[in-house]
DNA sequence: AATAAGGGCAACCGCGACTGT
DNA sequence: GACAGTCGCGGTTGCCCTTAT
């Protein structure tokens, strides 16, 4: 399609930013909200492209960024969002709030890549070398389960990012409105993901059911969510008009309909309003016995849990289910405990590479 | 002290997705 | 359905700073 590159234009700055340009860009945003990045740049003064300006703001200038360090919780969310996902920065970065996906793009490219390197681990498979050559058949299962489990996690975290974008966007822009009111930051932002089982009938096995994953957007802060129908052009299109929008309590609901053994459709639905959304994507049916985010995530619980087959079953979801369902639940816990562990225990202790 | 090499990070570039006409 | 406009994402580049020689 016949796009003209938005930045080719004869006269406009690129290079890094100066003080003056990020001042002028900030007090713009702050006065107008960024509305089209596009026609940003002329309203504000700035010799800039409108992408210029939009990585200016989104990965330096934003108020909401944190700067620094990472921490020894966010290198781990990292590594384990990225065993799943792989590059998908912007999936990962909505699990670490205050961080952008350009840094922790960075920080995964110039530390965490390195060091798992170091320590023998494929930084794109996530395996130890040794253990990418061999190819049982129980860890190319293992691996076609986490490869559903990721497809569908990142179709969940991409509903979810734009859900959080969207209300973000629409919280600050809705601050700004109403500057004489109280700000409140406070955004809370409950996510889960629940796969449960159920008695299969006639045999008395238990079958593992589609999940059910929650987002709960629950503010008491006034907020403006406009249905998500609507689309995202439009609303930043007229954000500098919305004085219509009613001020309502948001909630937010991700459901998994169930289906059949291969797909779920993932809803969205907010009831105040009259709207839709579905996600089609394929789903684990099987082996999963346990909070699919809650494991990835690091849960301290998890880090405890049992690794072999001698030690009891860790949570009820599993109980009753065949000997072979619980080894492949085994099985993928192992994975990601094998993740952590390993970087836990470099060569070198953790202490030094952490 | 001078300079080369390496590391870290901000910014750019190109592409695909999405939406409106 | 084709096209155009815009945005967001991921890969890459290039500059600046630090470290090694």
């Amino acid at each position: 399609m016949g796009r003209s590159p938005c930045c080719d234009k004869a006269g406009l700055k690129k290079g890094p930013w100066t003080p003056e340009e990020d001042q002028k860009l900030l007090a713009y945003i702050e006065e107008h909200g960024h509305g089209s990045w596009r026609s940003l740049p002329e309203k504000a003064g700035l010799q800039r492209c409108g992408k210029s300006c939009r990585l200016r703001w989104t990965n330096y200038l934003r108020p909401d960024i944190k700067r620094g360090k990472f921490t020894v919780q966010e290198e781990q969310t990292i590594i384990q969002l990225h065993a799943l996902l792989g590059n998908r920065w912007s999936a990962i970065a909505t699990h670490l709030p205050k961080r952008t996906d350009n840094e922790i793009k960075n920080y995964w490219n110039t530390h965490l890549k390195k060091r798992l390197l170091k320590m023998g681990i494929d930084p794109v498979t996530h395996k130890h070398k040794n253990e990418t050559l061999s190819s049982s058949t129980g860890q190319s299962k293992n691996a076609a389960t986490l490869s559903h489990m990721a497809q569908w996690e990142s179709a969940r975290l991409e509903a979810e990012a734009r859900l959080a974008r969207e209300s973000k966007l629409l919280h600050y822009q809705n601050n700004n409105l109403n500057k004489s009111a109280p700000q409140q930051h406070c955004f809370t932002h409950k996510t889960s993901t629940i796969w449960s089982t159920k008695p299969n009938e006639g045999t008395g096995d238990q079958q593992l059911e589609s999940p059910t994953s929650t987002v709960t957007f629950s503010e008491n802060l006034p907020l403006m969510i406009m249905p998500l129908g609507i689309p995202t052009d439009n609303r930043n299109r007229n954000n500098n008009n919305n004085n219509e929008s009613s001020e309502i309590p948001a909630r937010i609901e991700f459901a998994v309909s169930s289906s059949t053994s291969s797909d779920v459709s993932l809803v969205v639905k907010e009831h105040e309003h009259d709207w839709i959304r579905q996600i089609n994507c394929p789903c684990p049916t099987e082996g999963i016995g346990e909070g699919f985010t809650s494991l990835l995530l690091g849960d301290p619980i998890n880090r405890s849990l049992p690794t072999g087959k001698n030690e009891a079953p860790p949570s009820s979801s599993v109980a009753g289910a065949g000997e072979s369902e619980f080894n492949y639940y085994e099985d993928n816990k192992n994975y990601w405990n094998s993740i952590l562990n390993l970087v836990d225990s470099s060569p070198s202790d953790s202490q030094a590479m952490f």
